[in-house]
DNA sequence: ACCTGAACACCGTTCAAGT
DNA sequence: ACCTGAACACCGTTCAAGT
């Protein structure tokens, strides 16, 4: 009673009924046996192609986000191409929410390293140099990967516009409950009205004001004690 | 044969057996029987204090974070308040990696209410008004929780420092192959000398010098269109 | 009211047996 | 070489029975 398969497995066509999976039923919902299913095939069968579930993820986030970065416009300006990279990645965990834990997960992810390679580039171009790079890049894509991560868990409680109101009121409610400044009360208030995306922007933006701003960094003897140097 | 329990459960002795459980044996050793036994008790004893697992785990990091928040001196300029806070959230990630990815997972639980009202009392002080303190405030946040997320990740995969410059090495090879920019290839050859805590840091400054400086906003009705306004 | 622990409804992964 | 699906060793959660 199982449709009939097509054609033969392959790692392709199990990653591709695992974002089926992923973006139809949530990541609970994606179990060895709802992929088999889906592919109308032995529950052990996608071992021969796949090392486990921890690699499906990893597989699915990247196909996700190797379709982002490979549809990336490179606009002239270095800035507006950040902010455009940044865009496509927050929009596709926007429409994939899964993704956005699953980057959190693993840094050494083939998603992830996507990021990385993307960033890097456009900061180059940017005019950030030596020791500035690895500090700038690793400032933008930890911010993007957390806004992300946040922005997607958000999403998946609050799927549509009116939990999400609800979900922000109370979120706001607790907050001005935590403190008496008024200052921050007003912040408090102001969360409900925002919008994810422009705030996302907005803090794009201002790591890229404080990549080309001189900053005063105080020394490292300071500060670097607890872990160490390695090796 | 089990040690006899000495006193009533409760959610604060369960909360506490939990920490010591994820410290010890991981977040993937983290099972409700691991908790009931730890406790000495029976399987379904603790739902009669907790919800279930998703409670528990939060309830587990905001422990961890609250003690924190409430051991931060906060230093009189503004700035360095800042920089005290943020490290201080990195180090307990540090010393309980499954905080961190644990604070990825729900932008509503406790501890990071915590984080939001630290960051924001902080920033206040530091002079951001209005419509900016939001937008600070969520990039600093969100640059926190990402870089701390990604940093635990690390941590688990490479406990002690051999794998850990295997790792950086592996990381720093697939980054040059997958591009051939010399300066991005420069950049990729810095990583394995980097030490965490100190590139944590200079991203916080990258972000402190970016909320003062003016930064050159573009208008929101050439990016804010695909999400919407909100209601 | 709280605790117990068997029972239930699931998991991911393995592996002998087939093709 | 690849696929099948029963079997294995686990899970979180529930709930009748006890105290």
């Amino acid at each position: 009673m199982t449709t009939r398969r097509s054609d033969a497995l392959s790692r392709e066509r199990i990653v591709e009924a695992t974002i089926q999976i992923l973006d139809t039923a949530g990541e609970d919902g994606l179990t060895v046996r709802a992929v088999t299913a889906h592919l109308a095939t032995g529950r052990g069968a996608i071992y021969h192609h796949v090392a486990g579930k921890d690699d499906l993820l990893a597989a699915a986030a990247d196909g996700v986000i190797g379709r982002v970065m490979a549809a990336a416009a490179d606009d002239e300006d270095p800035k507006q191409a950040i902010r455009t990279l940044a865009l496509g990645i927050f929009d596709a965990i926007d429409a994939h929410p899964w993704v956005g834990a699953q980057l959190s997960r693993e840094p050494l992810q083939p998603a992830v390293l996507r990021i990385w390679t993307g960033v890097g580039v456009r900061l180059v171009r940017l005019g950030v140099r030596g020791a500035a790079l690895p500090d700038a890049g690793s400032a933008l894509v930890n911010y993007i990967l957390g806004a992300a991560a946040q922005h997607a868990a958000g999403a998946r409680r609050a799927p549509d516009a009116t939990s999400r109101q609800a979900y922000l009121d109370r979120l706001a409610a607790q907050w001005a409950e935590l403190d008496t400044d008024p200052l921050v009360r007003e912040a408090a208030s102001l969360i409900s009205e925002h919008d994810d995306r422009e705030q996302f922007l907005a803090g794009v933006d201002i790591f890229l004001a404080g990549s080309v701003a001189p900053h005063d960094r105080q020394v490292s003897d300071k500060t670097g004690s607890q872990t160490g140097v390695i090796g």
